[in-house]
DNA sequence: AATATTTATGTAATGGTTTTCATACATTAA
DNA sequence: TTAATGTATGAAAACCATTACATAAATATT
């Protein structure tokens, strides 16, 4: 179906000019008729009531038509939102069945002036960490009639804030969100919102939306406390990156403080540096090692980089863990498949998504929350390497 | 702002009734109107223009008055769809600066007929495999704003029917999906949609829609290859379960075909099941080990199984490569992890997700494909183990 | 100066649904 | 019977934007 914009462009002229033609306005050029008149013969342009046929979406209206009843009545059928006659029920339902009408979800989203749409910002769904928590709010999400949106932003604050705008713009009915960190510009990111924000897996204090969590604090303290009483009093521990999460200081803090209170010595020489890689692992027991200390323990605040410990610690003819022992933090799949396998802190991936999303629903539905802060439940998973 | 159905509710009265009293309709008791009168007393009902002002969204009306011109106009700017004065537009600018106006998407979509979203069917999620594919798609999909729903069907067909019909109800412009497999129903659930689908990672014959892939059996085939070269000749093959995926019999074909053209004698008790998982990699080695036969190599027809396969093999204390070397398929990350490193196919995971989408955007566009089934290149990543 | 054309902008229809209020008809109570 | 009420349904106004067409004013052309 050509319009006037159309014709007017095949025939290189504005299309108030075009207007005119077909209105028989008198302030045409004979030339310029002649061009347009050529236009509308060759785009086949039709002035009466200009057939937006080319849609063939099934809408409302001719379930409507073909039951024979107001498509009101057929959306009160649909929703089961006002009694309808069973006899006048029986004819609709006939009717979308016969056409195979489906509503249009978008079209009763403007109206209801809600999307069912929750937006996830994560860092990066290649892994598995935030694979089994995607998957946990995906989950809960669609048993709850929610459908989500997913955005990787590789932890780039600008991208960030571009799939937060996006998600403004589909005026979304709520987001979780997982940012790098929580820093002053994510803070006023998300105050931008107009809707309920749920913040998974990043405990900081500071943050002023629901999260959902473990306790970093007391795991690094439990896992610790565990290798002290399997005999280490040497433990060496490798953190995140100077720039670190709370959730990766309060490891530390943890780490340290299981130390104290058990009467061993902390030694800032066994505090390395890392970033969360299993490369900074690997160089982080090299450090130690450089420095010619031989701890009988290495705790490291993430899987991959006790991997790239343990590599280092096997590759200097230790044995693990009759020499040194060795301990990771999340529970990643891998942990499995290295050997010995890794003890850990096995955090609820699935569930803390679950979680999140759980909070979530609550918010949008308008309900209070029990705790702005959920902790969730951690185990130390003594395993092979310790 | 109450309604006439609040303060029928309030007064238990029907909204007929309720509606008679408003309009003074003589035929109401005067029993019932006092009722009524006290509820709408109560309820602070308001006869004027039901001002619906409980939604305090800024729309493009708000921002053409506050700027003193139409909505057409606004829209316009916002979309530079047509030339405006720079004067007007320069007080739109400020207007929708002014109200913090951003365009309601679904309106917008609503209108348009497109919606700018894309269904993303797997069968989980948690598994990087998929995460990187994930990936791959949502980073292009996002820079043609496009954005990407996600559904995690666990390979269960009956959610996969329930997430394409939400997709179908959405209106989404295109989908990617990796079922399970490509049986009859799931081909007549495809065939049931009226937007463009690609499918990826499954390589089957039959499928009629596009799909982005890479050669399997040829990949086998040269692993194979690669395995007789490094000095093996009783290679043992770890497959998938009876009803595997037409991708997954080509890897077994592939394997058997390169035995069979190096004079290599192929054996159904080196063939064995498996099901994709450690264990079953684990087991499939005993099985071997049980005949009283002892490979030179196996190769699996993935990664978990291939590292189940070393940890069995070094379990009965052969060495890895020296004594039976070991092969996988995939390339997904743990293959980095185990020791020694696992000689693997390489797939371009993250780059079969662009291809993906890539090839969807093409076909939402209306655009023809130059061929209905994208092949890209694997590596045989020869590493420590082989 | 007269005519032809474009530019800038407005009006109103449109997308598909939900929902409020109104009302013909059926039912119940007095 | 009649008066009062409920039931089943329809008409029309939302929801918020885009866009086809119309037109006054500005500009170009002759």
């Amino acid at each position: 179906m050509p319009t006037i914009a159309d014709v007017a462009k095949e025939a290189e002229v504005s299309t108030a000019t075009v207007s005119r033609v077909l209105n028989n306005s008198n302030k045409v050029s004979e030339q310029t008729r002649e061009k347009v008149d050529l236009a509308l013969e060759k785009l086949d342009y039709k002035l009466e009531e200009v057939d937006d046929q080319n849609n063939n979406e099934v809408t409302i209206k001719d379930v409507a038509s073909e039951a024979g009843v107001s498509e009101a009545t057929v959306s009160r059928v649909v929703n089961r939102t006002a009694r309808v006659a069973d006899q006048t029920k029986q004819k609709v339902k006939q009717a979308i069945e016969k056409l195979d009408y489906s509503p249009n979800a978008n079209a009763r989203h403007l109206r209801r002036n809600e999307t069912k749409l929750i937006g996830l910002v994560i860092p990066d769904i290649w892994n598995p960490f935030f694979g089994g928590i995607v998957k946990g709010v995906e989950d809960l999400a669609r048993q709850n009639d929610y459908n989500v949106v997913l955005f990787n932003t590789s932890g780039l604050f600008e991208r960030e804030k571009k799939c937060v705008n996006i998600l403004k713009d589909r005026r979304v009915d709520g987001m979780i969100y997982m940012g790098k960190n929580y820093d002053q510009q994510r803070s006023k990111l998300l105050a931008s919102c107009d809707f309920p924000i749920v913040v998974i897996s990043r405990e900081e204090d500071r943050i002023k939306y629901p999260t959902v969590n473990i306790d970093n604090y007391q795991a690094a303290y439990d896992m610790t406390k565990h290798l002290i009483k399997s005999g280490s009093h040497k433990i060496a521990f490798i953190k995140g990156p100077k720039k670190d999460t709370t959730a990766g200081l309060k490891r530390a803090k943890g780490y340290k403080q299981a130390l104290l209170d058990n009467s061993l010595e902390f030694r800032s020489d066994l505090l390395i540096e890392g970033d969360f890689t299993l490369e900074s692992g690997y160089t982080g027991v090299e450090k130690i090692f450089d420095n010619g200390l031989v701890p009988d323990a290495v705790f490291a605040a993430n899987d991959e980089m006790a991997v790239g410990a343990m590599r280092k610690i096997k590759a200097e003819g230790y044995r693990i863990p009759e020499d040194i022992a060795v301990a990771g933090f999340d529970n990643i799949s891998l942990v499995d498949y290295v050997e010995p396998r890794l003890t850990t802190v096995a955090q609820p991936i699935y569930e803390l998504g679950q979680a999140g999303i759980g909070a979530l629903l609550k918010l949008i539905k308008g309900k209070k929350l029990d705790s702005n802060n959920i902790v969730l439940d951690y185990k130390i998973l003594a395993r092979e390497s310790s």
